[in-house]
RNA sequence: GCGCCAAUAGCUCAGUUGGAUAGAGCAACUGCCUUCUAAGCAGUAGGCCAGGGGUUCGAAUCCCUUUUGGCGCACCA
């Protein structure tokens, strides 16, 4: 008979025994594998940069920085410092001296450098050696499924909020861009090294959910007396949507609440109307390949008393006055040009204070280190004073970065066609989807910068299709995938390869392609600093081009047998970044095609 | 009126702490498949980086200004 410490261990025993050994070291080092060869070689060119400036430096004179980056025209190398430049005011010297200087005094010995050159106006230009392009591609079949991981986060917690469209209706093309752009945004900071969790908000609360419970009302009186004698409200939801659904009411209900008191029939419809729609809403953003680690709902704000203990912290921070029965929010405290009223004369709290309360508990009682909001053009005018309410609770506004994307328009026989819910004429996410595969809609929607706004065409849509760069992405892996199914050499046997056996890759389709591979993590880690997962598809697409330039240059299956090897490693390397990518956007990444 | 964002090839866009000759893709034209996927590659052509000032060794990039577009400026969300 065994206790059941015993028990559990030897449970534990098995369940190890059973992890291949590579994968089990994979999990024990979790996040913090990290493909660095690349990362330290520039960290420590930097030192012995550094080193030889000081040697000059005699007067120990305050150096401005400077930047170690690839040149623009590779010819020039594969890295290149504008230190000679920087400090030429500093020293009085012309950049040119100080270059020479610097090249004089650097040692490269134990680097991964053997040669440098002063080009052009001063910058001095350096060389890997040759060991070093094999090194790289080692690294990155090493790390296979984890390369470009990194521990730059640090393991921060970090939200991504996106979509949180409201549940008043269908998701619109803008819920659409902003829910590929969050969705791929919170998977590089992710991979980036931060501790991620996304989360959308559900205005299940407020004013505008009153709107659609007398948008509701009406139609499902007019169910009942007739569309004349129900008056359906001005600014009510005009779509066809509310009409099904308060029509599925009436079914079920029948007359039921037709004569009882507007706030219990309107709260029937609404307990009735919103599971449905946020039901729905949980369908299409999973058809999108969308999964939130979290639905926040506002109204939990209320039942909490969250709203309230966020005024008082307000008021206690004397950040807001009253004035004819209304709370005000002051701008000085807040940061913006107007005041702003936080609570109604009805007593009810405004959309601004809900949001408060929301970030406060995002903050505050979910300790979140950085909350990243992704947010739609229109409510750009709401940052200066959320991030001011923080700031007045508190909680450094640094900690809250809005990213702000642009209104997506839609183009339809060359119009323009205005997104509204209460037109019934809604294209949204949905209809893209029956128009564009998700790849595409995913790819396409993170090929532009937040910022910059984008013509949907939809007639172009799928013309527009045929010549996404997610087809050319895929098929540099569909025709990787091919050239290593018919080469004589396994998989296993290329992993084997040493980086001196990797040397003969020296044509400059290759060292293009291994350089441009070798930068991967440094990418993943500008794009979550930047917020912008966009640059990411673009070194995709840059990948893709590079390999298929390679292909044509180099003949892979080769007489020499080593040079056939080597070129398959780098085959497999690239594959191994164009599916970490695809596979990290949630884009399929085919075999063949 | 005030504020925010933008303006780069015919079209869609890169160009991120100022740096070397401003780059891609699409469209147009010309080549490249008896050998690993031509959904590919190579080449030609296309530019007063909206206009004007300024800052400096050096500006598409920073500052000022004008013009044009988008979006905000609610006791809406």
């Amino acid at each position: 008979m065994q206790s059941k410490a015993q028990f559990f261990l030897n449970k534990i025993l098995k369940f190890i025994k059973i992890i291949p050994i590579d994968l089990y070291l994979v999990l024990k080092e979790g996040r913090k594998i990290m493909s660095k060869i690349f990362l330290e070689a520039k960290k420590l060119l930097r030192e012995r940069i550094k080193k030889a400036l000081d040697c000059i430096n005699k007067e120990r004179l305050n150096c401005p920085d400077f930047f170690i980056e690839v040149p623009v025209n590779r010819e020039h190398g594969e890295l290149s410092t504008n230190v000679a430049l920087v400090c030429a005011r500093t020293f009085k010297t012309s950049p040119l001296d100080i270059a020479k200087k610097i090249v004089k005094n650097i040692s490269l010995g134990g680097s991964d450098f053997d040669f440098c050159e002063i080009a052009g106006p001063g910058f001095i230009n350096f060389k890997f050696n040759a060991n070093f392009w094999g090194n790289i591609l080692q690294d990155i079949v090493k790390n296979d499924a984890y390369y470009g991981r990194s521990d730059f986060g640090k393991n921060k917690k970090v939200m991504v909020e996106f979509v949180s469209a409201n549940p008043t209706g269908p998701m619109h093309l803008g819920n659409a861009r902003g829910g590929s752009f969050g969705d791929c945004l919170a998977s590089v900071l992710d991979i980036a090294g931060y501790n991620v969790y996304k989360e959308f908000y559900v205005n299940d609360a407020g004013n505008q959910i009153e709107k659609f419970s007398q948008s509701l009302e009406a139609r499902y009186l007019q169910n009942f007396l007739g569309e004349e004698s129900v008056l359906f409200p001005e600014d009510g939801y005009k779509g066809k949507d509310i009409t099904v659904l308060a029509k599925k009411f009436a079914d079920i209900f029948g007359e039921k609440y037709v004569n009882v008191e507007s706030s219990i029939r309107k709260k029937a419809l609404i307990d009735f109307v919103l599971p449905q729609n946020i039901k729905k809403m949980k369908e299409d953003l999973k058809k999108y390949r969308i999964e939130f680690d979290n639905w926040f709902y506002e109204s939990e704000l209320y039942k909490n008393s969250e709203i309230e203990q966020t005024i008082k912290d307000l008021k206690a921070q004397k950040a807001t006055y009253e004035k004819d029965g209304v709370l005000w929010a002051k701008a000085s405290s807040f940061n913006c040009e107007k005041d702003k009223v936080l609570i109604r004369e009805n007593g009810i709290p405004t959309y601004f204070t809900a949001d408060i309360a929301y970030h406060r508990n995002k903050f505050l009682k979910r300790n979140f280190d950085i909350c990243v909001n992704i947010w739609g053009a229109d409510h750009h005018g709401h940052i200066a004073r959320m991030k001011g309410a923080m700031d007045a609770l508190g909680i450094s506004s640094s900690k809250l970065e809005i990213v702000v994307v642009q209104i997506v328009k839609l183009v339809k026989n060359g119009k323009t066609v205005r997104m509204s819910k209460r037109t019934g004429e809604t294209i949204g996410l949905i209809d893209l989807l029956e128009e564009v595969n998700v790849n595409e809609a995913r790819f396409f929607f993170n090929i532009l910068k937040a910022n910059s706004q984008l013509d949907f065409d939809l007639d172009l849509a799928k013309k527009r299709a045929s010549i996404n760069p997610v087809y050319y992405v895929q098929y540099a892996h569909a025709r990787i995938c091919s050239v290593l199914r018919k080469s004589y050499f396994k998989i296993e046997d290329l992993k084997k390869l040493e980086a001196k056996d990797l040397k003969n890759l020296c044509s400059r389709s290759e060292k293009e392609l291994i350089f441009c591979l070798a930068s991967y993590t440094q990418e993943i880690i500008d794009a979550s600093k930047n917020f912008d997962p966009s640059s990411v598809t673009k070194y995709v697409i840059k990948v893709a081009t590079l390999f298929h330039k390679f292909y044509t240059t180099c003949r892979i299956e080769n007489e020499d047998k080593s040079l056939a090897k080597a070129r398959l490693h780098l085959c497999l390397s690239t594959k191994i970044v164009i599916k970490n990518i695809l596979n990290m956007f949630k884009i399929d990444v085919p075999e063949s095609m």
